[in-house]
DNA sequence: TGCATATTATTTGTCGACAAGAATTCGGGC
DNA sequence: GCCCGAATTCTTGTCGACAAATAATATGCA
């Protein structure tokens, strides 16, 4: 195979990843906001960037499609998904009922592996809040949150939080240009208060705390998006 | 074919339109069990059955795999998702939780429209009731209580619950062969009640209501997988 | 100059074919 | 007769190409 011709000329990848690389990292570029809302999508601009067909390429867009990440027009354009900034309550009532049931139902459910999954993940909260890096603080949040709820064995409320969490991941990128206020660390300790009420399988302590820490995300969120310094010009 | 040629022979089928008749079709076949859980699924078999090409046939299944409805092993078969009887636990917390949400939202929320949708669909469901079609009411019932989370306008919650009440079809399917009993009409009166405090905006009894139909309906399900005449024979 | 229409161009949806992996069948050795 | 390995078959994943639908551009007319 050295000389005179390569019949498989350089394949290069294993036979199913060419979707799941696409899809891992379009997902990751759309919650990071390197591709910003709205952003179009071109398939054959994919296709080479990939280095494969543009086959692969749908299947991906169809997973991010269905899962609310991209809009796909038919026969026209598709592009990243916009975000609802009018409606926004219905995004805070879903992400708050889930904190409250994923946290209560990891404080009923937990085995020993999910604790070491959970402190983990805070451990890596707390480095990326040290290191003040705040898209690394974001992404970690959500993990940590989402092995919360991994540890409470409801694949239904799992699946739904994800995508809350993913969605908040875009709200928080989007108002995080630099993390210089006490809330980081705030969360640190109530996240150590969670993991306190999930050891001990204390389920009020652990719902009423999800509730408290989700108020205190969508009160910064809510915040961040009024414009938090509004009000320090003296009159 | 005839003489000389058809040089574009006989399309038949709108452009983008495929994809829909075959994921609709599939959907309907694996929720009202025709196509049983454990089913393989075919994508050459299905290609010829719809007479296209098997590229629409697989963005059928990408999505009916995005919403867990059948299961994909990578380079080797698909097929219809499984019921999972052993973890019943975390769908009737996730159905429950989401009858009491959706309906509660539906008082707070609605619009007139929304009121006209919820009666045409109860009709319906009346209807099936007095004609006795299990499958049908097992449809109707699934349509109305999704009229009324899309009353609550909550998109998160109205996916989640959307799920849920498709693999609730799929339950209530394998096991009613007959409706013979009181329960479809209490669950039209308990419909009926659930309308009335939408309607009037009571929030606290849609979401009384809410519990108690879907704690109704876990009941009713348990009752079934146990079987119902096991305390018929006397000792 | 402004507008309606025709033409071109770009992008998506679909197709048939090929190749890789896994399951199955077949053959040989003990 | 039974078990292990090789060849075959069968299904899926990927590819390049074509066609339809829309958007963009150009053309003709008032």
């Amino acid at each position: 195979m050295s000389a005179t011709k390569t019949p498989a000329p350089a394949p290069e990848r294993k036979r199913g990843s060419g979707v799941k690389v696409v899809y891992d990292l379009l997902r990751d570029e759309i919650l990071d906001l390197v591709l910003p809302p709205g952003s179009p999508i071109d398939e054959v601009q994919l296709a080479e960037r990939f280095q494969m067909s543009r086959t692969p390429i749908r299947e991906a867009l169809v997973r991010l499609a269905g899962e609310g990440l991209i809009d796909t027009l038919p026969n026209r354009s598709t592009m990243v998904a916009n975000l609802d900034f009018l409606n926004m309550a219905p995004f805070f009532d879903a992400l708050t009922l889930m904190y409250r049931v994923t946290t209560q139902l990891a404080a009923q459910n937990h085995r020993p592996a999910d604790l070491e999954a959970i402190r983990a993940r805070q451990a890596e909260f707390a480095a990326a809040v040290a290191a003040q890096d705040a898209l690394a603080m974001i992404a970690t949040n959500a993990a940590f949150h989402a092995a919360i709820a991994e540890a409470g064995r409801n694949p239904y409320f799992n699946s739904l939080f994800s995508r809350l969490l993913d969605e908040g991941r875009r709200f928080l990128r989007l108002y995080y240009q630099s993390y210089d206020d006490r809330l980081p660390q705030q969360f640190v300790d109530e996240h150590e208060a969670m993991i306190a009420a999930i050891v001990t399988r204390d389920t009020a302590a652990a719902e009423r705390l999800g509730k408290a820490h989700a108020e205190q995300i969508v009160e910064q969120i809510q915040k961040l998006m009024v414009g938090e310094k509004r009000l320090e010009i003296p009159l």
